[in-house]
DNA sequence: TTGAAAGCGCTAACAT
DNA sequence: ATGTTAGCGCTTTCAA
């Protein structure tokens, strides 16, 4: 008991003891059980991570920041790669829950990860959507004005000159993809411009898709070629 | 106890209690306590990464390996970023002895690693060292042979005709960059060619640090400069 | 200021 | 085939 109260800094504790108890962890290489202490105060100290691809620079940014800022409070930080794969997020759902996460950031892989989401909300479990919101799903996020950042972009290449702008977008049932979609097409025809089917692309996602779009944009005549790509993706600077 | 064994798939138990059990758990939305399991069975079911930084693509690919490999086994993978910074690699390590990980990947941050490392040996807890090795510590490794391929690089580098090569290198307390910069002053001398200052510059493998290094050296006087640059590490195909 | 008792949810070992 | 006892390492509560 004693030396719990040294370890947490609780009630009151005479200097002599104080010192003694320190100089006998030091000397024991005494590091507390955290299954022990979980067992009693439900709390795991770990929070978990649930991103679609660790290999995508975009969210290696965000598990950096995530993870500085769980250690700055004490937190462990668990990653979880979703790999735009519904199934292999449920498992890792069931998984975290079990293990008494305190908090999930999510990066959903798609309109599909509703139930999951729904799931750990009904488990009590804090979450934080991350980039991609989910219809229905009312929780907090933290995400990008993407309707006015896309406008702001296809407008500056508007004001270029360009008049045949190609975009590489992703699946339309995630969140960011469809929004963007909207604003391309939108600020567009604002701007009196026709929208052309041959330079809407869909990718997956995945590594390589970009390349193989924007090759197939290139490999088109001369005279349907686009001048300019707006991808909404970020493989490209990455490759 | 029954409900153990039915959870555990252990000892014998007739189908209508089993039953009856696994009825009750999904009515009661069961999830066993996976800290009160730990505290028994000393098990965690989390292995952790220790790594320098998850910005560098190159740790991002072990990140994602590791973290897919251990999900099959039905492991959790803790990510934790020493950032190159000795005293947050040593708090990560206490922490990681103290939530009971049943395993540790370590990319040292440098040589002063070895009291951290000896650490987690001392607390029976299994490390492989990845990438980078340190003096005096023997346990599992994963590493390359940076003295052959910083060898057959040079050489080429030298058959394509370069006799100006320089090196951008990590801090010489990292094995990779030991190993590495023999081999250059190796190969260098034995094809007669001089070892030039001015063309060996150290990096301490932080952000932006490798474009400052390839500045300076195209920087240099026309006739100093060189030819050809061999830099150990990956972060200008990133920028 | 310190210590003792009880219990968190689980399982190993031992009954029944 | 099922139940009971005890104890993992810690903290809350109550006593000294």
């Amino acid at each position: 008991m004693t030396v719990s109260r040294v370890i947490n800094k609780s009630g009151k504790i005479s200097d002599k003891t104080r010192k003694k108890v320190e100089d006998a962890i030091k000397e024991l290489n005494y590091i507390p059980n955290t299954a022990a202490k979980s067992l009693i105060s439900k709390k795991s100290k770990i929070l978990s991570l649930l991103i679609t691809d660790i290999t995508n620079p975009f969210y290696t940014k965000i598990a950096r920041g995530a993870e500085d800022k769980a250690m700055q409070m004490g937190y462990r930080l668990i990653l979880c790669n979703s790999d735009e794969n519904e199934e292999k997020e449920s498992t890792y759902i069931d998984m975290l829950i079990s293990s008494g996460t305190d908090g999930v950031l999510v990066t959903a892989s798609s309109d599909q990860s509703k139930k999951n989401i729904r799931k750990l909300i009904k488990h009590n479990i804090p979450v934080v959507l991350i980039d991609r919101t989910i219809k229905e799903i009312y929780c907090d996020q933290v995400i990008s004005d993407n309707e006015h950042t896309t406008k702001k972009l296809i407008e500056h290449l508007i004001q270029q000159g360009h008049e045949r702008i190609a975009i590489i977008n992703g699946p339309l049932d995630v969140s960011t993809s469809i929004e963007r979609f909207d604003s391309y097409t939108a600020t567009l025809k604002q701007h009196g411009l026709s929208i052309n089917e041959e330079l809407i692309l869909e990718t997956d996602l995945k590594h390589g898709d970009t390349d193989n779009s924007v090759e197939k944009l290139l490999s088109l005549p001369e005279n349907k070629r686009p001048t300019a790509i707006f991808t909404t993706n970020n493989f490209i600077a990455y490759h």
